[in-house]
DNA sequence: GCCGTTTTCGGCCCGACTGTTTTCAGTCG
């Protein structure tokens, strides 16, 4: 239901704004935004609290407020109707073209009656679009570069599989001469789970030099924009990447301006302004006066806030925090002692458990927990009874001499075991017993109802056996949905049941993901952070997991592989 | 249309780049 009425609220913006309506389509897209992330369901708060508990949502008034309670009653807003009968084009295929914005569509409409993408082509075979007014032959030619592109696009990409590239590009502007110094920003900075475009800032004198390295890499295939302090270029991998160039010396207000993101470079704005200051890229002023540029935590002390973490600038709370000084300390990168979901080549995974181990090792962690698949996946040749505890013999063996040899490593007895369609698990009480850690998951059946769903994990949460609860929603972006699941119900039953829930931070999944991380610790749900690796290669997605924990505002306690593997295993057998 | 430790009325972020213009609107981030 959010994702529908976000979807109208958005059209709407868009339409207000071809219509040169003032502010009202802020006000939308503001709404818009706030539905897309929004955790709570609008038509359970509206049952429960009516029209009032709709206008708890931020930026959500009277009026959005009661198209959303028309939608809930009659899947229809009214005033939509009529916007989209003014405008009634494919608005989000349209748009999707770049340098296509509201004003210029709704032109094409007006002039050209082009209603979708398959118009637009069709004009632009017949040269209707260089011949329009306010528009010209660069015009036709960048909307027919913008249609290809279009095609080719990519969607957002997950943040470890974009991250080399993003990093190898950084790597080859840092070699420019005279240039002090190149950094991501923007939602790469932020440790978004999924990556738009690339965007780096870079400091030099000579900026002439380094935009003509940018343009010219191998890796783009076209230059979109290219100015003396930005360029914007169309990589061929489909992304696109941004790099701004700025003087050293106002480096702090840059790369604060340059992260983003947008909400709350508004929100820090309005709030430079109301001090009666102006904040821009090139520092906080006040009427000519510079107060502060060189760096953002300076920036954020002017304005009375304390120094806000990359990966919390959302505009969910943190500004205010900030102020209150109330801002949590966030776990950090490098805190966590162990990994409690590996997969070995008992199963799937690639390597034998001593390789996983000593890869670890050399990571400097102090324990894993070894988790193989169960029985009835049978797809990896899942474990059964008989050969897990053969596993434990074996991992035994590995420990025994790890001690010998005064190494402080630890492989924990555990397991990835399935969570039947009645909510049974597939290995016995007697040989759960028996592993230190017991950690569950679906495997199968995604498509039940919610209710069913949620009732099989519930299920399994209440097994007094088990401890972690792994990649709760089940998603892998870009490749498949979540299931349905009442996540209220699942974090409630967690918090009574003493299960943790898991991060899974394989970048395709981020299971649990940031918003919904947030909500589990808020309610005092203790999170894991585990890579899931396949092989010794993924054991450094922890990275990224701790990334959105601290987007989600998790301290390093509520996380149980930061504790020493002694307190870890004391809290895993209390149940 | 939303919002409030200046305000329940009167504000609403800021700047770069492009293209079609003869000074600026549209788009983007």
């Amino acid at each position: 239901m959010n994702q529908e009425i976000a979807k109208i609220f958005r059209e709407m913006a868009f339409i207000l704004e071809a219509q040169n309506v003032a502010f009202k389509p802020r006000a939308y897209e503001r709404s818009f935004e706030v539905l897309e992330t929004l955790t709570d369901d609008v038509e359970d708060l509206y049952r429960k609290g009516g029209l009032k508990s709709l206008q708890q949502i931020p930026s959500i008034g009277k009026a959005l407020a009661e198209h959303i309670e028309e939608y809930i009653k009659t899947k229809k807003i009214k005033e939509y109707q009529t916007l989209k009968k003014q405008l009634p084009v494919d608005i989000s295929g349209l748009s999707a073209i770049e340098g296509l914005g509201p004003k210029k569509i709704q032109e094409l409409y007006l002039k050209l009656k082009i209603k979708n993408v398959a118009d637009l082509e069709e004009a632009i075979s017949l040269g209707k679009i260089a011949k329009l007014e306010n528009f010209g032959k660069k015009s036709e030619e960048n909307i027919t570069r913008g249609l290809s592109f279009a095609k080719t696009a990519t969607t957002r990409i997950p943040l470890g599989y974009i991250l080399p590239l993003a990093q190898s590009i950084v790597d080859k502007l840092k070699k420019v001469p005279g240039v002090k110094k190149v950094v991501l920003a923007g939602s790469i900075r932020r440790y978004q789970e999924t990556i738009g475009d690339i965007d780096i800032l870079a400091l030099s004198d000579n900026t002439q030099k380094i935009m003509d390295v940018f343009v010219n890499l191998p890796e783009v295939d076209k230059i979109l924009g290219q100015g003396l302090t930005k360029s914007t270029v169309h990589l061929k991998t489909g992304m696109d990447a941004d790099l701004r160039v700025v003087a050293p010396e106002v480096f702090g207000a840059a790369l604060q301006y340059f992260t983003g993101d947008k909400n709350h470079n508004v929100k820090v704005r309005e709030i430079a302004i109301s001090k009666g200051y102006k904040l821009s890229e090139y520092g906080l002023f006040k009427k000519e006066k510079i107060i502060a540029c060189k760096t953002e935590e300076e920036i954020y002390n002017k304005l009375g806030m304390d120094y806000i973490p990359p990966e919390i600038r959302t505009d969910s709370g943190e500004i205010e925090a900030a102020i209150k000084h109330k801002l949590p300390k966030l776990i950090s990168y490098g805190s966590l002692k162990g990994d409690l979901q590996t997969t070995t080549n008992w199963t799937d995974g690639e390597t034998p458990i001593k390789e996983m181990a000593e890869a670890a090792i050399k990571l400097g962690l102090e324990y894993i927990a070894v988790t193989d698949h169960t029985q009835a996946l049978t797809i990896t040749h899942g474990l059964n009874e008989k050969m897990l505890m053969r596993q434990a013999k074996e991992i035994d063996k590995i420990n025994l001499q790890y001690q010998k040899e005064g190494k402080n490593f630890r492989i924990l007895k555990s397991a990835e075991i399935n969570i039947n369609k009645d909510g049974t698990l597939d290995i016995n009480d007697e040989t759960l017993k028996k592993l230190e850690i017991v950690s569950v998951a679906v495997h199968s059946s995604f498509r039940m109802s919610k209710e069913d769903m949620t009732k099989r994990i519930l299920c399994a949460i209440e097994n007094p056996y088990v401890n972690i609860l792994f990649h709760p929603t089940g998603r892998l972006i870009n490749k498949r949905e979540a299931y349905e699941v009442d996540m209220d119900a699942i974090i409630l039953a967690a918090k009574k049941n003493n299960v943790v829930l898991e991060l899974d931070c394989f970048p395709d999944r981020m299971d649990l993901k940031d918003v919904y991380v947030r909500k589990a610790v808020e309610a005092g749900v203790k999170i894991a952070i585990d890579t899931d690796s396949h092989s010794p290669e993924h054991l450094k997605f922890l990275e990224f997991g701790i990334g959105t924990a601290r987007r989600a505002w998790v301290t390093k306690n509520d996380v149980i592989n930061t504790w020493p593997v002694e307190k870890l295993l004391k809290w895993c057998s209390k149940k």
